[in-house]
DNA sequence: AGTAGTGGGTTGGATTATCCAACCCAGCAG
DNA sequence: CTGCTGGGTTGGATAATCCAACCCACTACT
């Protein structure tokens, strides 16, 4: 996985906490409040013994909190955490791209702001503020090897 | 995978598109101008049949298309879609959250503009075309159940 | 002509991951 | 004392992934 010639990249990093199978589907139960490992199962459609394995692996990576809540007899749920909840975004990215691009029929849900017309996640530029297409923008390495990606690397 | 009970979700029908190990990772080479297999296959580190099985169904769902790009010999590359371009936000917004939690130390990489000024991710009316502050925003479900979220649980 | 290199993949075999049903255990409730 | 709930674990079958090696059509070097 960690080839050496292979780019740098928080997306990767991201993707090797939260990318495998059936974690971000996960996240979006307990951010949604749905925080008991039978609720969970149900919703996500997950087996069993995956989603106690992703579980473990979310709560070492600081991604969610399992926390007793009941002594007698003993029960857990799943709390987000600063982290977990901080994915929010991720989430919302997918459910408008899966509206627009994978759902058949009208999107299920809708962001919408204040003022009542539709919400959308964009990138946009930090100094001109305008939204960006893809082939204005490009990767840089920071930290002594700048691998541009429009020449050819090594 | 499509159990009955499972919760009907463009987050689910978006991953099981994009969703497979090293879909995310080609999708961000292809939107950065990496459009050749080969630097596909060396700037993700993915083993190459992986990497073949992927581009064809990435093709296939509409995400990338494959063009000849030479007749004598033939040479194939990828192009985003219009689909494809439209997957940035959930690329950026995985990229910052692995800065803020996952990634050791500065951004290994930046994302940036041709500006020279870096991209993030913003929320942004479609009537105004404003940024949008946490708190403005709601999660609306149409379709019989309103599942009403609140936008941040700070 | 012979050799090596490039681009875009396939193939085979070993190793992991995932799926599924069944089971376990503790504490209740009838 | 039987069954139900919550939170898992176990075993065995199936699918996905990894890795190195190979293939083919062409081009470039010697």
């Amino acid at each position: 996985m960690t080839s050496s010639s292979a780019r740098e990249c928080s997306i990767a990093n991201a993707l090797a906490v939260v990318g495998e199978r059936w974690s971000l589907l996960v996240l979006r139960e307990v951010l949604l409040g749905n925080l008991r490992f039978d609720a969970i199962a149900a919703a996500t459609g997950g087996s069993r013994d995956i989603l106690a394995t992703r579980l473990r692996t979310l709560v070492e990576a600081g991604v969610l909190e399992r926390r007793l809540y009941s002594e007698q007899p003993q029960r857990y749920e799943y709390l987000p955490t600063q982290a977990g909840r901080a994915l929010q975004p991720v989430l919302l990215a997918l459910m408008e791209w899966g509206d627009r691009y994978v759902t058949q029929g009208p999107p299920p849900t809708v962001w919408e702001h204040s003022c009542g017309a539709e919400l959308h996640l964009a990138a946009v530029c930090a100094a001109c503020g305008a939204p960006v297409g893809s082939g204005e923008s490009r990767l840089v390495r920071l930290g002594g090897v700048d691998r541009s990606s429009r020449s050819e690397p090594e």
